[in-house]
DNA sequence: TGTAAACTAGACCATTCAGTCTGTTTTAAG
DNA sequence: CTTAAAACAGACTGAATGGTCTAGTTTACA
């Protein structure tokens, strides 16, 4: 099936501002990449933060949810769910290269244009969210609080990509996350 | 004391880089923030970039050691060093408002210029081998790599930090590091 | 006090930036 | 076949970018 020019944009955005961050890439850059005059471009797009919030609503946020599926299963525990996603996005090499696409541009725009902030969060709650319905679907030990305990996998698991995001090899990577997996057993009755 | 042109410059780039990126921050701005004249500027560094890894050298590394006190104490156990640090750290608000400076600039500098990667793994690996130190003076429940924890730690700690950097309370980064503490403590033998 | 070096000062420059403008071509509907 | 809208195309624009240039001023020391 032909790609039709919108997502030819799109996907040239999505991958330029992974590497370059958002204000480390420029129009020419893309339109480049893509092979689309200028004029085209600014037929679909009004502007180029425009653009780069469809990037976060159609190419990030999808890409997100097919990498951690986290959806209810009948007769699992929830935990145990949560505990064989880890193992399985921790062998698929392509989210380490550049650290998380989601938290990359969280980290440039959130602090300084409110719109990025909010559909950046729209994506993080929604995968917080699916964590939290899987632990409220688990036993767990007494005094774990399933909200926090959600917020502290989502941070583990960012901050495993993030850190040092050029080298950090899969090794280093996954021994990390075997430390939460290894503190999520624990929690379990 | 009077700071120093110098100083003054370091300060400013400092504040700016850490809310706006690099790419986000212009001389421009920078000018304007220290109220000093452009051939003052860069008659002490000689390109933006050259004065921005001055800057992850003499005010980001600092600052790094001194939220981060992990230095060995006589008759203490390492990982009660680091438990109790990682209480302080959890008190001290000014790290969370923007995130933590370092993390910031490694995933919009890393993945696109070595020598940014360079200079700022420089910080990351003095601060994990200050935790390796701890561990290794730790006695650990069996089968704990001592390597691969202090990636964790780090990773977690940076994690909480990153995460929605604007308006991560101070409440929900505390109670995820109360996860990591939570964990750390099982592995105390 | 003479003088070279350190520092201050800001006008200026080429380049790049995001975005606009004015057309031309293609598509789809009547 | 006609025609209006959708899409393509790229030259052009004003503002902003990082960095240079040529001065003037202060400092430190001989």
């Amino acid at each position: 099936m032909m790609q039709t020019t919108r997502e030819k944009i799109l996907d040239a955005v999505f991958k330029l501002v992974y590497i370059n961050g958002y204000n480390g890439t420029s129009m020419a850059m893309i339109l480049k990449e893509c092979g689309i005059p200028k004029g085209s471009l600014y037929h679909y797009f009004k502007s180029k933060k425009e653009m780069v919030l469809t990037v976060v609503k159609e190419r990030i946020n999808p890409r997100m949810n097919e990498f951690y599926q986290l959806d209810v299963e009948e007769g699992v525990e929830g935990i145990d769910t949560i505990i064989s996603t880890l193992y399985k996005v921790s062998k698929k090499e392509l989210l380490v290269s550049n650290g998380c696409p989601l938290n990359r541009l969280n980290q440039e725009m959130s602090p300084v244009d409110a719109d990025f902030e909010e559909e950046i969060n729209l994506v993080y709650d929604s995968l917080r969210n699916k964590i939290l319905l899987l632990l409220n679907n688990s036993s767990l030990v007494e005094g774990i609080d399933a909200e926090s305990l959600s917020e502290f996998i989502i941070a583990t698991v960012w901050g495993s990509i993030s850190l040092s995001p050029k080298q950090s090899s899969q090794k280093r990577y996954l021994s990390t996350i075997k430390h939460l997996i290894n503190y999520l057993k624990s929690l379990k009755v």
